[in-house]
DNA sequence: AAATTTATGTCAGCCATATTGACATATTAT
DNA sequence: ATAATATGTCAATATGGCTGACATAAATTT
């Protein structure tokens, strides 16, 4: 057989519109749990803090801003919103007594799993009604979205959160 | 044969991992065009303007913001700079005078390619890097991550940008 | 022990981008 | 004539980024 479409690169207009796809995709992804965080008062930076540390109890400051990528500054400000109101919480670190370890208390978790929930079922929606092996090449596909230089990072996070060491990025 | 694996949920890890991925993937998909905007001191509502603007030349107002999902007040303040600063212009409609049809020009047309250049590359080395029928697969599941109530709107707009009467949304 | 680096927090100010509400104008439709 | 539509604009406000500077405590290095 003639080694037709092996090698080929994507035509222009199908990698358009798989940009613009990133782009609707993204907007209806996260529109989701915005209304229970507008009746809350939070936006969606607190939902991210929420999400991760919640991921990964026990982090530490700096491995969340390398997950964010935003400056301390930005962060200080929503996680003494979520502390404050009783959502997250710090705890001095048991080797490093200068690291704040971040966790969720109860309420924090229970916030998480509704903020999530919307999220979910429609990644399974989409995969149930995405023909053929759906769930395995969207994996794969975000992941090589990912800039390989974050690419070790990423995985280790999302094989390994919950044990000590995971953080994407360099 | 047994329905191993036939309509069967994906599970809650799977899941998870999918939802950190879009974020993953997100975070350094548009972190591609933003060295170049920041040196224009254009922010990413310029570079979603002009990027639609050029691949629907000619769209009203409305149908831009019935895209971007903000309000003309936001729209206006960004369509203002691109205006002045000669990447955009409006043209009168010719059925109705009170469109301002939009269009780019030349130096718009420009910067949209250069936006989008780094976009496509990644997007078609993610492809080249995925096994499988890494581009229908990736194009089906976005396609069902938007929100069905938008997803006629989108798909009109994907097949047919550059075509009266496509807008996605509602 | 002293000096340096690290982890974190905080103050102050700036910028981009979103919001709502109100109002104005020109044009089209009833 | 009146009403509805497409667009623009003014003012005020909020979120969530940013930089720079500085402070503290703890760990590490010299």
């Amino acid at each position: 057989m003639a080694d037709i479409n092996f090698d080929e690169k994507l035509g222009d207009d199908e990698t358009v519109a798989l940009i613009e796809l990133m782009f609707f995709a993204y907007r209806d992804f996260v529109s989701d749990p915005d209304t229970l965080l507008e009746q809350l008062g939070f936006g969606r930076a607190h939902h991210r803090v929420v999400h991760f540390v919640g991921r990964d109890p026990g982090m530490t400051v700096a491995q969340l801003l390398d997950i964010l990528r935003i400056t301390k500054q930005s962060l200080g400000r929503v996680l003494k919103d979520l502390i404050d109101k009783g959502y997250v919480f710090q705890k001095e670190g048991e080797t490093d007594r200068r690291q704040r370890l971040l966790h969720l208390t109860a309420a924090g978790e229970e916030l998480r799993q509704r903020l999530m929930a919307p999220q979910m079922s429609r990644i399974r929606r989409a995969v149930a009604e995405t023909s053929g092996n759906g769930h395995a090449s969207m994996r794969d596909m975000l992941y090589h979205l990912v800039s390989p230089e974050n690419r070790d990072g990423v995985k280790e996070w999302i094989e390994g959160a919950g044990k000590p060491g995971a953080e994407p990025g360099e």
